[in-house]
DNA sequence: GTAATAGTGTCTTTAAGACACTATTAC
DNA sequence: GTAATAGTGTCTTAAAGACACTATTAC
């Protein structure tokens, strides 16, 4: 491994000036040779132009030299700030070492930088700190507490100009696991547009800010948190990925069937699972279903206010589903949907038949998945989505009792017989048609005469309706035991 | 300003080592003075051991020297790789010519880094790239495509060591608005323990893998996106915060009361808000919300699964928020959740009685936020939590029309009149109390009697009960109409 | 005693469950 | 004709609404 060697940068550029950038050896002729990969700062030590120094062992880093000239400190009420280069208690600093670059962290957003240890925690010791346009913007600021340094916790960027630098004071008397108070200095850099979430939920802060700068320090009293739980601080908020996942449900041939799609790609390649995607930087989520949802079956959402009309599904959120074990490669928060669809002629998804059908719910819903039609065996979904299928299964199947939902199943012009058939689907059981037609006639607002007829379903030709104005069905429609 | 002139690194350190290094004056005597805030490379072009170049222009990025040795490329199949040092089309590479490092954009977690250009985009050119232990993993593969090489479209780091650099194609004959084929490089390093949330949603890929890296190309038809949508990749998710915000109800004094906490902080500074935080990085939603709710009323959530017992509040997930605009600062989604809890002595709040308080539901969800009692006049909720609260509340009310959950207003012993003056309080009606004891006790499994009586409602001494084992209320107790 | 709540019982009304019967089409 | 579905009407039963009446406590 070329890991305990590292080439580094100060490579000489014309006129003689020096710049911060990774070497790159001068002239090599594999260079212009056809080659994916570029492999930078290999362990060849002879090349011209180049450096090579140790790692230094691990943190704390040392700062490189003595720090440039400081402005005047800000005000911060009841604080006294010390001196930024001040030896930090702990740190074996030793000025003169040079540190290596790729041992420290840096992170930056767009023009901006911030450097910190490889802990990925900003200090303000040696070079830490927050860049922009070749000047440090957040540094540390020490505190002084009753007397007392707090001890750093952790540091943060906050955004790519704003950083956060925590740390818990203890008080001479203290016996218990916390600490009594937790400090924070949240530093940012002014002139920018964007807002920073630099302390969301927190309830006491006091500011100081200067021309340049904007300085927050927030304290804590240590009975903010109860029954020893740790300061935790939700600035430092995790990063998640927030998907939509879609439960469409249709009926066909007499059986209550959702729309899924085939995974592609590990995990679960080759798995069946419910449609689904992220959500865009400025998507509402009911925005990103209704785009999936277009984007799957062609269908348009229609606006839960306005009643069902056109081939207008309805669509409405399920439930959010977050278990941090959901998706083996990363955190992925996932907002379902419900959706409710008549019968289509056939899902597209590309062209492709192998890659999305709808399936019968029940094949679905068995026993480790069961088996589909024909014998076919059907692997259980991927992911969670086979819970998020029987929640959203259970959605329907209760909603058609107390709401005029069950006309989303139908086509625009339905038959009381079809909407029967749609309930008998829905719920997995036989309806007297008798008493049916009474409730759902007798219903005021619930359907309403197209004035045609039809005889599509064989037999005496049957009264053709519209869903109604009504939305909830009152007494509802009950379902019977199983 | 500054910003036209920086001082770069490229300060000597001992033993003749240079190292990629931002440049600090070395033994300014002001660097021991207190000073919270330290600048670094201010413009003293005389100071001793920097170097200052005006900023290069703009984008692209020369590559400072040649590149080095690289290793065999990767088989990609059914693509040609050219080589990574290859003069990109378009870019005038001026080798020799030192980059600002200011002036690059440098993307690190813990100890890998990646360098772009300044707009943030990963294109390969130069010395951007995915570097870790001095190697760079990841670069830019030319690609082409029927003779043809994709257009750059966007470049980005994935995780701490995956990147992505996608690509459009057009075909000769092509004349509609979308490009016909989407590529995508990823490449990832290998020996990693963390996996990579490189291509969670698409649906076609191969792979090549080598020992120090992982890469796939991802091939999208244009006819993946439909109705003109524009191709989105969603592994470009954008950062989302996720948050639990809880609405925890309970009956006070014959009226339903929300617990509220005072906001500190900008935005809605002082106003009321809805108690929440966010959800930690290995934590499942139902854990965060019931974390919270310890926090904020000492409520231990019990598990839905079992019944009632205790002081333990119900608590269940109500539904998740996401409009792009709910939160002024960042993309904030927040999984809303419902709390039923019996009546507490006080809010806790860090003893601070103007933090927290259970208000009416009634004076907060009337028109412009209402008035408080004894005409304290109450602003509206932060945020959109006044619809979360309205959400909350429905859902309560509707709920206890087919369940049991009513009991988890209640202590764990009460009467039938303390379980009516609950129904009275959620739906604000007047129930007739002969037909609901008629109700309540004729439910099977509803309550159960524990033998004991009390008088602490005045009259003749009433039973006292416990709520029995059923949670659903079949027929359900009808809720008047208003 | 009054006033309050607790509890039982009766009558009425609503609406669901069960089912007999007729109507209209395809074949 | 048979077989299917569509539609109306009747009887029974479950359960809610309205309300008279008694029981037991505090004061």
């Amino acid at each position: 491994m070329a890991s305990q060697t590292q080439r580094l940068s100060g490579a000489h550029g014309r006129h003689g000036k020096t710049t911060m950038a990774l070497t790159v050896p001068p002239g090599d002729p594999e260079s212009a040779v056809p080659s994916p990969v570029t492999h930078l700062g290999r362990p060849t030590p002879t090349a011209p132009g180049t450096a090579v120094v140790p790692i230094p062992p691990v943190r704390p880093v040392p700062c490189v030299q003595a720090a440039p000239p400081a402005p005047p400190a800000p005000s911060v009420p009841s604080v006294r700030a010390a001196g930024a280069a001040d030896p930090v208690p702990g740190a074996d600093q030793r000025p003169g070492e040079l540190l290596s670059a790729h041992q420290a962290v840096i992170c930056v957003a767009l023009s901006s930088m911030a450097v910190s240890d490889e802990h990925g925690q900003l200090s303000g010791q040696g070079r830490e700190g927050f860049y922009r346009s070749g000047r440090r913007l957040l540094s540390r600021c020490h505190l002084r507490i009753g007397g007392r340094e707090p001890i750093a916790v952790q540091g943060g960027l906050l955004t790519s100009d704003g950083a956060r630098f925590p740390g818990v004071v203890r008080t001479a008397g203290g016996t218990g696991p916390d600490p009594e108070i937790t400090v924070e200095r949240r530093r940012r850099a002014a002139r920018r547009r964007r807002r920073l979430p630099s302390n969301l939920p927190s309830r006491r802060h006091r500011e100081s800010a200067d021309d340049e700068h904007r300085e927050e320090t927030v304290y804590r009293q240590a009975d903010d948190y109860d029954h020893g739980m740790p300061p935790y601080d939700p600035s430092t908020f995790p990063p998640f990925a927030v998907t939509v996942d879609l439960v469409v449900l249709t009926v066909r041939r007499h059986a209550l069937c959702a729309l899924v799609v085939r995974r592609g790609e590990s995990p679960f390649q080759g798995r069946w699972a419910l449609p689904g995607g992220f959500v865009r930087a400025d998507e509402d989520l009911a925005a990103a279903a209704a785009r999936e949802l277009v984007e799957e079956t062609g269908l348009c959402a229609h606006d839960p206010s306005a009643p069902a009309v056109g081939n207008g599904a309805h669509l409405e959120q399920l439930a959010t589903y977050g278990d941090p074990k959901r998706d083996p490669r990363m955190r992925v928060v996932s907002v379902a949907h419900l959706a409710l669809a008549p019968d289509l002629p056939a899902p597209r998804a590309g062209g492709d038949a192998h890659s999305a059908r709808w399936a019968p719910v029940e094949d679905m819903l068995g026993p480790e998945g069961g088996f589909g039609r024909e014998g076919e065996q059907s692997a259980p979904l991927a992911f969670d989505h086979a819970q998020i299928l029987a929640d959203g299964v259970e959605r329907a199947r209760s909603k058609i009792e107390y709401s005029s939902l069950a006309t989303a199943f139908c086509p625009p012009e339905f038959t009381v017989g079809e909407l029967r058939r749609v309930y008998e689907a829905v719920w997995g059981v036989v309806l007297d048609p008798r008493n049916f037609h009474r409730k759902v006639t007798g219903t005021p607002g619930f359907l309403v005469p197209s004035g045609g007829t039809t005889t599509r379903q064989g037999g005496r030709p049957a009264q053709l309706f519209r869903a109604g104005a009504a939305t909830v069905l009152n007494p509802p429609m009950l379902r019977p035991e199983v």
